[in-house]
DNA sequence: ATTCTTGGTTGCAAAAAGCAAGTTAATCTG
DNA sequence: CAGATTAACTTGCTTTTTGCAACCAAGAAT
């Protein structure tokens, strides 16, 4: 399953953004993969939202269909599978940061992750930038 | 209708910003209204995306529910309903610009209304500045 | 050997999306 | 001023997606 099968509905940025993120579940596993470094099934089926395991399933598979990320054994453990964010899933953390300062700013009940907020903002090419280098790290950790 | 009736998954605000923009209609409009400064239903049903009626009303009603657009009659011909962003409404053009940029740099098939995007990469607070205060011009000539 | 854990799948009911057609009220047109 | 047209919806119906609970298989721990 690598093939991107959207048909997609205009040729508007936002429109096409949409076609892949436009739901209330992917951006969240993208939210867990970028920000809190998920990597497991469970760990995203932990998060507080609490996820149904049949829309993680789906979720999980059509972002690796859009490249995402990519699925991989653990070869510390062959039952688990890692999942592991590309940097096209990594270059989402701008617009996630920004949907984050709009919740908080207009939210009443959001409660934001306070370090996680301050770090971005407070250097945002510091901050992507070690986001991307340890991914790196973990990519050499799990070549196969 | 005025009450805001959603119950939050959790009290991260990514999570708390999808509840209300996570479909893949909701935003659509919201960047119709900001960039693209429609304002009429027919203006939004006309987007090349072609949202069908009912979905265009009920995303309408629900965003007036949740404050980021008000509605209004047209003073010059009664039968045409004014929709009008508020503040709330305008403050997702950070959001909506990222996701133009990672459209732009990850969907080969989209398209960046070139204008737009460069105006607002060159100085995003003049940009948001011009939006916000045409926008209190047309408040003062919708005036009741 | 059996129990637990991980990462799912399956089945079913409820909600939402999508399509076409119909409706109402205001306005233009001759 | 009658009839056609336009704007903004609504309704009915079918298809798709969600959400929940239960189930399952392979691998690991005891």
């Amino acid at each position: 399953m690598t093939k991107s099968n959207q048909i997609s509905r205009s040729s508007c940025p936002v429109s096409c953004a949409l076609d892949i993120l436009g739901d209330k579940w992917t951006l969240l596993v993208v939210r867990d993969l970028i920000f809190f470094r998920k990597r497991y099934f469970g760990d995203f089926q932990n998060s507080p939202e609490k996820i149904a395991t049949n829309i993680l399933s789906d979720r999980l598979k059509k972002l690796e269909e859009s490249h995402l990320l990519l699925r991989r054994r653990d070869p510390a453990n062959a039952r688990k599978i890692i999942y592991m964010p590309t940097e096209k899933c990594v270059d989402l953390a701008p617009p996630i940061m920004e949907l984050v300062r709009w919740g908080a700013k207009y939210v009443p009940e959001s409660n934001v992750h306070e370090n996680l907020v301050q770090r971005f903002e407070q250097d945002p090419v510091e901050f992507m930038g070690e986001i991307r280098l340890s991914l790196r790290r973990e990519n050499e950790a799990n070549k196969e």
